[in-house]
DNA sequence: TGAAAAGTAAACTGGTTAGTGCAAAAATAC
DNA sequence: GTATTTTTGCACTAACCAGTTTACTTTTCA
């Protein structure tokens, strides 16, 4: 059963493609309806069909590929392996994700729309700023276990998060540092682990 | 000898404190001219009497008080008190800066207005960002009197502001959290310097 | 007191914007 | 090949915005 594409889907498509890619060039409120219909080469008319108005648009876009993002990561703690390999492999993948370009821009996007309307976003955007579930779950684990001393896993985790972001995620928002090449990314983490393990390892 | 405070200065202050109220509300591009002079309670005319263009006013607004916000940390190293202390000192004055409300609020205001127009401000961002100096001269006098483990001094550094920042800067600037208090400042600091302390003291 | 400087209100220019109405054209479906 | 859906182009609205002009009032200051 092969999956039917309407015309009219691809033009659904290609106007969120559109707004998307104008929306990270200019802003939101810097673009129009006009610039999106011209860049998702679309009338006008066909952009207002699908979406019944810009705030529908904007959110729609936000809210979607948001969605797309999610990384699911399976990585449980093994009681068989090395604390440093289990938790090198949790921050590297962590990485991967802060580091991918197409969500940094989406992100920057939904941060330049946020910062001014709060209360709308905020909620999932929270969801997704709390979501790296998989590295939490693992130092509870390991805490229970007892290879980790015991502390409170929260406190550790944001810890964790804050020593990656404010090297791998932030500086790149902000345009004031390139992307991490994947040699930066090992480095990285293995100093992030090293830092981490010196105070939690039990 | 007093000073004189004509009432052109009264007005453009008012200007300022206008246009930064409306960009805090509604961002930079969603403010308009009009909007400005009404907040500022004001006539359109006296807004262009004081600022060319709506760009310089933007412009003004962000470098100038950016300027009023560069915090002067004079501790130095002192090999005569405890590293604990020390850093638990500078840790807080670090956490008292990035905790100002007012700067908070003008650096959403930056973030917005760069975020989609990069080039422009990101230099003076950048200074800001990495204005930490005392923190850093302090590690770096520590690790030659062999107090803190030999170690990349910019790495260290960078790692705690990380840490400082992921709690008590970003998530506010977010609208996530609010502004920490004194005491959550205190036990934040201290869980830092307990962290940092295990890795790199000597 | 009187001239200069600064501020004001309101209308106006030239431009942009979100969103609509409509008839023709093109693609799709059967 | 006809009926239906979708897209298109284009004109139109009502509002908004940066910036200007004008005719006027208020403040400053010497």
């Amino acid at each position: 059963m092969t999956v039917k594409v309407t015309r009219s889907m691809l033009k659904r498509q290609a106007i969120i493609d559109g707004a998307l890619s104008a929306f990270q060039q200019y802003g939101v409120s810097d673009t129009s309806m006009d610039k999106i219909a011209e860049t998702a080469q679309v009338s006008k008319r066909t952009v207002y069909n699908h979406f019944e108005s810009k705030e529908q648009l904007v959110t729609h876009i936000i809210k979607e590929i948001w969605q797309q993002n999610i990384l699911t990561c399976d990585i449980e703690y093994d009681a068989d392996i090395a604390l440093d390999a289990q938790l090198t492999a949790l921050l590297k993948n962590e990485l991967d994700f802060l580091s991918n370009q197409n969500l940094q821009e989406l992100i920057r996007v939904a941060i330049g729309y946020c910062l001014f309307n709060p209360d709308i976003f905020t909620a999932e955007m929270s969801e997704f700023f709390d979501q790296e579930t998989a590295l939490i779950r693992w130092i509870k684990q390991a805490m229970l276990q007892g290879r980790l001393r015991q502390a409170d896993p929260q406190v550790a985790h944001a810890q964790l998060i804050s020593l990656l972001k404010g090297q791998a995620f932030w500086p790149q928002i902000l345009h004031q540092q390139p992307v991490l090449s994947s040699d930066q990314i090992d480095t990285l983490a293995a100093e992030t682990v090293a830092f981490f393990l010196a105070y939690y390892r039990a």
